[in-house]
DNA sequence: AGCTAAGCGAGACGGTACGTCACGTCTTAGG
DNA sequence: CCTAAGACGTGACGTACCGTCTCGCTTAGCT
């Protein structure tokens, strides 16, 4: 009568959501976002179609879900004394995470103008963003930049022009672009183009 | 009504072309690039399915097509005289140009990280990266950046924040946005920071 | 109550399959035979699904278990001392079982042209007409109908015109059918048309 | 030729609606009713699925198009100048009718239960009445029978044991069922039970 | 009265078929 | 000649129900 347990025994759920996360990104990576089956997916879990639709709503649920799982790693944050070399360790790790085979697939798979995704994207990046502030904090605390400096202002100056390559022009993408834009920061933040709105 | 002219190769076609175009875009607006239809489009033309398919191999190319010739229409480059009122320009006819309802809804289109849209984005964007150089050019002729100023990584250094916020963030575009970019650009630029890769 | 024949505590399980049973043919009054799910009928028993499968096969073999108990309840067989009103009463009874909303429910679901519903409904029709068949026996003896009458083709001739209409012709069924049905009946019989093939 | 806008060039439907409605049958006979899958039909058929869908809502209304096309065959109306003989023609070629393998498979389609198939059966066994009636009333004119008779009861008197053992019991059909049948009939209509309703 | 084993609730799962949608191809008429 | 009209093969979609299975809890019935 009483539920004697509170929580459900999720039983193996949890091991068939994992077999079926990797195989939506894998099937990612060798056939891209838009010959992407549900079916096929499923198949390369080990586990039929059926299953998955009980667990995701559609093919695009399964994907950002997916997609989402795979962003929440951790990325550690630089904290190695000055800003120069701390902003250049974020924008080659940012550089790293796209340039293997898998983030290609999975950026390209980010980015596919679906609203649905829109919303992953945005707190995928916020999430980065915020824990990424402290780098300019100390900074600042340190007088390495102006005091009015926007924390925000300045990891999305390191950003952009990555993602814009990575996303509009298709030019290569390396650790020279993670200098530069390195560089590009640095001389706008120093000069106070990072304050506030004006 | 007007005689025609022996082995004239266009016919009608041209303005079935056109006709088809149109009705492509408004689609785009209205429903967005997923739910967009061929049958729909033929079908707001005024024209039959077959007959669409007759010009264009398949969805994909009716739409990059369709997408490139709206791109096409030639964007002004300014020449005011100063560096910065240029930017200011440029990087204002870019933020009008995307934050119009058609422009979003064709910012969406050209972003489906489909690799058939990828060639028509970076065409697209060359051409006017191309086209906008001698803005940067005239700058150092002035005297307003140094000699060594590369007018690519310029004009990509003032893009890409635009970009970033249009695609990755969600952050609202408007004048400031443009203008925010305008000023980290020049610092940039000014600190030699859009120089030959070191 | 009962004395278990297989050796096995029955346990509550009793309970259980008479409540399964009601549900189940509540349920094909409802919904009829094809639209009738086991989970509806489970839950409209208080029941899991599962129970009713470790008790039933499949779905049809517990709609023709469920069907045949129903079935079971005793006809009263009349005795008159006159075959014509003898003939009435049962005619009379069969047309009553059949045009209540259950009955035609059970009705429509016994000749759904399953294999498996064809034995039940083999099996509960000669029930009947084994138990009825003392009615003619006693008309025969009484002198009211040949000698050489055959019960069973009595008993057939008499219900052949109501299941015609109720199965075939979905013409309306009451007590004057009935009563027709006994007028050709007796003709035929006292006719001898209803002896012994020729 | 033909006016252009009402009336459709049905091109080769035709010819795939027949052999739909041919494999749909053959299937029915192999697999039966319940076993019955439109892919099956549609494969059988050399045709695909969806075409099938384009033609008929659903199996259901798929397989009630089947039967009520493959009873139209006409069905010869004898005439033999004996009401005896011309009846037992009918009820032999009854008998027939449903004894062939195809026959029985048909006949067990019909009796699903379903209500859409009910509605198509009553409509095949009216026609058949309807074109059958010209036989009692031309015995009536001949006086072979009183005066009275309703054409329609006296064939339904035929049918009714016929029917009662293909449905209800399972006992086998063959052509003595059929004589048998005449026999009960002729002598009901002849005692005059074959009148108007008293 | 306690221990064991069956019965049951709960629900995930593999599987079959359903009916739908859009794509891109093809054939037939017609202006 | 190009177009309108539309049937078709194809493949994936997402849904419904089937019948199976495993897991604990409850409870019955023997000792």
């Amino acid at each position: 009568m009483q539920p004697s347990s509170p929580a459900r025994p999720v039983g193996r759920g949890a091991k068939v959501r994992a077999a079926v996360h990797a195989a939506a990104l894998a099937e990612l990576v060798d056939k891209g976002y838009a010959a992407l089956t549900v079916e096929s997916v499923a198949q390369r879990a080990g586990v039929h179609k059926t299953t998955v639709y009980r667990r995701w709503k559609d093919r695009e649920s399964l994907l950002t879900d997916a997609l989402a799982e795979h962003m929440a790693t951790d990325v550690p944050v630089p904290d190695t004394g000055s800003i120069e070399t701390d902003l250049r360790a974020l924008a080659r790790s940012l550089v790293q995470a796209y340039t293997s085979p898998t983030g290609q697939a999975v950026l390209a798979a980010m980015f596919t103008g679906l609203p649905e995704a829109a919303a992953a994207r945005r707190h995928v990046f916020d999430d980065r963003l915020v824990r990424a502030e402290p780098v300019v904090t100390r900074a600042v605390g340190r007088g390495e930049l102006p005091a009015d400096t926007d924390p925000g202002e300045v990891l999305k100056t390191l950003a952009a022009p990555i993602y814009l390559r990575l996303l509009v022009t298709a030019d290569p993408v390396d650790e020279s672009t993670a200098d530069r834009a390195v560089h590009v920061t640095l001389a706008a933040a120093r000069a106070g183009a990072c304050g506030p709105a004006r």
